[in-house]
RNA sequence: GGACGUAUAGCUCAGUUGGUUAGAGCGCCACAUUGACAUUGUGGAGGUCCGUGGUUCGAAUCCACGUACGUCCACCA
């Protein structure tokens, strides 16, 4: 072959975009093009990425993962589809959007651009990193049908969420409610719970006198109206004071309180009574409900105090604090002030803005309500009937107890359940404006839901959207064409396997649960694979701030993909976080070019290139049998890990397979013993060699297939499986010795500083299973002359293999003392292990109750130990 | 407060249902440079598998307790 083809060394950069076009070109990336009857298939959805800028390291593993799982199944010959697609990410990209306008001049980017111009803004947004995030996964390699590329803000998308809305409003598991809601003052928008973080911090705890009794508050500027004060039943403190009013001198004046007593308050804490404001504490608005209290707004949603505060109407509260703080001091209402009270600040998780519970009107999913199930004709849930009295609850948890949805790595199942049973009605509505809007019409006192807009005049659509996880939750099935009964939607519904990071399990891999079992009655994928989060090399979070970012793309620039997708799968585990450095990319682009130089070798030796039947193998030399017999092996393992989704596992075995079995044995050794049936075997191990590699490291294998099958693409070829014949116990156990024997030459040329230069003569002792292997020892180890026989005279060093004997001679080198000493060491350990076996073997227990199979493992160790033991005591005498 | 996880060589991590004299990569030490590859090769050093107790013929692996670190959830009037 030409030279030219092949440079010395594998430079990504020259071949990647060029080979990702010749994919896309080719079509294959949509299962509907791929060659030949597939059965089976194989479906998976990529998490769409939020349309909010470009792709980190998170990413990157994603894609890497996903990769690997598609192009295997590909090759599987499984029908396999990998869906792409986008996120509006309704809050985090408005929000990304106004901080941007802000930065060009506007104060309030809404109220200056109104509805309309500021979605048009962040559209424009959204659709330059629409396409920067596809550039970058298409670097990585990324092998999804762009054909099929789905929005989850686009036009089908939207009718099925109002479809899905309708559905739920019409069974009753919408609801329109007047709750405390987390109301982030900054987005001027109510949040779900799990969009709530908790940042803890320092600040002032007071306590007040406030009548008979003293309260403690963190937040004075909320107490305005307080006028019941909650004590434990069982507080003997308060026994008496249960049940009376009192004139309270308070802020404003005086006010009317009254003490119930109820099991919420905690005895231990503070002076064990509080007063409770019901519009600003969910604790306190259940109390307030339970006993008909009256809910009174303190806070608006700017943020600020509200009528009800009469004098202080209109300040900001969380700076009206102190000035409120000192009226009551003016009136000896201080009790103390406790100035280390740590606690935790409840803060938007996109602006990091204090959050404000508020009592707003706003959507709601019922997760406890029960309705009728709908089976599914197609795919059916085990375990629930048809028309079976159900609530989501209930359906998210039977998904993954009953293993219809395994997750992996299987100790999630704890979280996810906790998490479940935990979880109140989900606040589906927002206030900002992009998004799905609503699907709900009001006019006078009349309310339509429906997934288009309703006829007649008058109509007022509700101007919230929607949560972002409300349309993201039907992703699986709304990108294969529900609401429409689509072929793709019988052909891949459920999907194979959801992979995503674990710290999404609830936000989006519950509600997919939820929301798929519900309007279709099945599962919405078989299996999640939760990958980890990618550290810094000391196992810190990247982060801008901090400044260790390590971004994907200039590690593919520098790199390659290949190299960047190997460092973040191999030696990473699913659920757990790993930690990357440079270094490592480093480490793996090393190993993409010996895979490279690998192929340079062997196709350069080889006299045919091209595809070797099974037929056509002929495996004459010990090395044949035995590599053949490794591949075999091989083949086998990687295959159970991938089907498995043991991707780390499967790459280790590869890389050290290719690598020094393949590389440092059997490519030396073809340079000695090059004939004929060598030449088949090296050929027919690249071949499949790069089609195992394929999943994992694309494009150098792609690029080296062109020299093997000019007409072909590996992407296609089809996955080769192990074939049984071809392990072979006896070739490995004799190649094992003839690498002993060699390591042992060499290490006796390290010991006496031959250098390679020079060739030594050497002698092999009781070696009669290594006839016939004299070329490739001499080769192997730098040997000038080799014979069989007994211990030559003179100067001579000895190591000992099993029972063979190594023997050098070195005239005037070899230390007498060395030596000695070296096989009195390997006696003392030989001896060791001998007294431990022996002392197993004599154990009355272990012999009858461990399995036959370890016993005489043990005994057929004993006698080799005992073989080699008489060797060295003989050489010793 | 509740739950979950991790702890194995200097560093990063494997170790699949309990059966080895505990492995890999990187790093380290020594040697080697026209030969597929220095993005390389050869040899070597390096581990009380966090601690204590238990189950078992047998524990890095299973159980209990403890220690250290990490994560999630809940909540703090």
């Amino acid at each position: 072959m030409d030279k030219q083809d092949m440079p010395k060394a594998y430079e990504s950069g020259q071949y990647e975009d060029a080979i990702y076009a010749s994919w896309e070109s080719s079509g294959f990336f949509n299962p509907d093009n791929l060659p030949g009857e597939r059965e089976e298939t194989f479906s998976i959805v990529l998490p769409p990425p939020n349309v909010t800028g470009t792709l980190h390291m998170g990413h990157a593993v994603m894609l890497a993962i996903e990769d690997i799982m598609t192009r295997f199944n590909r090759m599987r010959w499984r029908k396999t589809l990998w869906l792409p697609g986008t996120d509006h990410a309704a809050i985090a990209t408005q929000t990304k959007v106004e901080k941007l306008l802000m930065k060009e001049g506007m104060e309030d980017p809404r109220r200056e651009l109104g509805r309309e111009k500021f979605l048009e803004r962040v559209e424009q947004f959204a659709q330059e990193s629409h396409d920067i995030i596809v550039n970058q996964a298409k670097r990585m390699g990324a092998s999804m049908d762009w054909s099929r590329e789905a929005y989850t803000l686009d036009s089908a998308r939207n009718r099925a969420v109002n479809t899905v809305f309708k559905m739920m409003y019409d069974d009753g598991l919408i609801y329109r409610g007047d709750r405390i809601v987390n109301w982030c003052p900054r987005c001027k928008s109510t949040l779900a719970d799990d969009e709530v973080e908790y940042r803890e911090e320092k600040s002032k705890f007071y306590y007040f006198k406030y009548g008979p009794v003293v309260i403690g508050t963190a937040r004075p500027e909320t107490k305005f109206l307080d006028k019941v004060i909650v004590v434990h039943p069982e507080d003997d403190r308060y026994k008496d004071l249960v049940g009376k009013e009192f004139e309270v001198e308070w802020i404003e004046g005086t006010v009317k309180a009254t003490m119930v007593a109820d099991e919420v308050a905690d005895m231990e804490m503070g002076s064990g009574a509080m007063t409770i404001t019901p519009a600003h504490s969910l604790v306190d608005f259940d109390l307030a409900k339970k006993y008909g209290y009256e809910v009174h707004r303190i806070i608006d949603e700017d943020g600020n105090l509200t009528e009800a505060t009469g004098s202080f109407a209109g300040k900001n509260a969380n700076q009206a604090r102190e000035e409120i703080v000192a009226r009551l001091a003016e009136k000896g209402l201080v009790d103390k002030i406790d100035e280390d009270y740590v606690h935790n600040l409840s803060v938007c998780y996109r602006c990091d803005t204090a959050v404000e519970p508020l009592p707003k009107v706003q959507w709601f999913i019922d997760v406890n309500k029960e309705f009728a199930f709908r089976a599914s004709q197609h795919a059916p849930m085990e375990g629930i009937e048809d028309g079976q009295q159900v609530t989501l609850k209930g359906l998210m948890q039977h998904a993954v107890r009953s293993k219809q949805v395994k997750i992996i790595p299987e100790r999630f199942d704890k979280t996810y359940f906790h998490w479940i049973d935990n979880l109140r009605d989900w606040n589906i509505s927002r206030q900002i404006w992009f998004g799905h809007q609503v699907p709900v019409w009001y006019r006078g006192e009349e309310t339509y839901v429906g997934v288009e807009a309703p006829e007649g005049e008058g109509w007022e659509r509700d101007p919230d959207t929607l949560d972002t996880w409300f349309s993201s939750g039907l992703w699986t099935f709304s990108t294969l064409g529900w609401p429409d009964e689509t072929a793709d939607l019988r052909t891949f519904q459920p999907t194979t396997v959801l992979e995503t990071g674990y710290d999404i399990l609830f936000f989006w891999v519950a509600r997919m649960i939820l929301m798929t079992t519900y309007v279709l009655g099945e599962v919405p994928f078989e299996n999640v694979y939760l990958h980890g989060l990618v550290r810094d090399e000391t196992g810190r979070k990247m982060s801008k701030s901090l400044g260790n970012v390590i971004d994907p793309l200039k590690m593919i620039d520098k790199y390659g993909a290949d190299a960047t997708r190997l460092s973040l799968v191999i030696g990473s585990t699913p659920g757990n976080d790993s930690k990357l450095s440079e270094a490592k990319v480093a480490g793996y682009r090393n190993f993409t070019n010996k895979l490279w130089n690998i192929s340079r070798f062997v196709l350069g030796q080889v006299e045919t290139v091209g595809h070797v039947a099974e037929a056509d193998l002929d495996p004459q030399t010990l090395a044949d049998r035995w590599i053949l017999s490794r591949f075999h092996v091989l083949q086998s393992e990687v295959t159970d890990h991938l089907e498995a989704y043991e991707f780390s596992q499967a790459g280790e075995k590869l890389r050290n397979f290719t690598w020094s079995e393949f590389a440092d044995w059997y490519v030396e050794i073809a340079k000695v013993q090059g004939g004929k049936s060598t030449q088949g075997i090296l050929m027919y191990i690249l071949e499949r060699l790069l089609t195992y590699w394929h999943p994992f490291m694309p494009f150098v294998t792609e690029q080296i297939w062109k020299q093997i099958d000019p007409e072909g693409m590996l992407i296609v070829h089809e996955w080769p499986m192990a074939k049984e014949r071809h392990v072979d116990a006896e070739a490995e156990t004799a190649f094992v010795q003839l690498q002993e024997t060699v390591v042992a030459i060499r290490n006796i040329r390290s010991q006496y500083n031959v250098v390679p230069k020079v060739l030594v003569n050497v002698v092999l002792s009781d070696a009669d299973v290594l006839a016939g292997q004299e070329d490739v020892i001499r080769s192997l180890g730098r040997v000038e002359s080799l014979t069989f026989g007994a211990k030559p005279e003179g100067d001579v060093a000895t190591a000992v293999v099993g029972s063979m004997q190594v023997h050098i001679s070195l005239e005037g080198l070899v230390d007498k003392e060395a030596e000695k000493g070296k096989l009195t060491k390997e006696r003392d350990e030989t001896q060791g292990y001998i007294a431990s076996l022996e002392k197993k073997l004599a154990n009355e227990a272990f012999t009858s109750k461990a399995p036959e199979q370890v016993v005489e493992t043990m005994r057929t160790n004993l006698s080799e130990a005992q073989a080699k033991l008489a060797v060295i005591n003989e050489q010793l005498a």
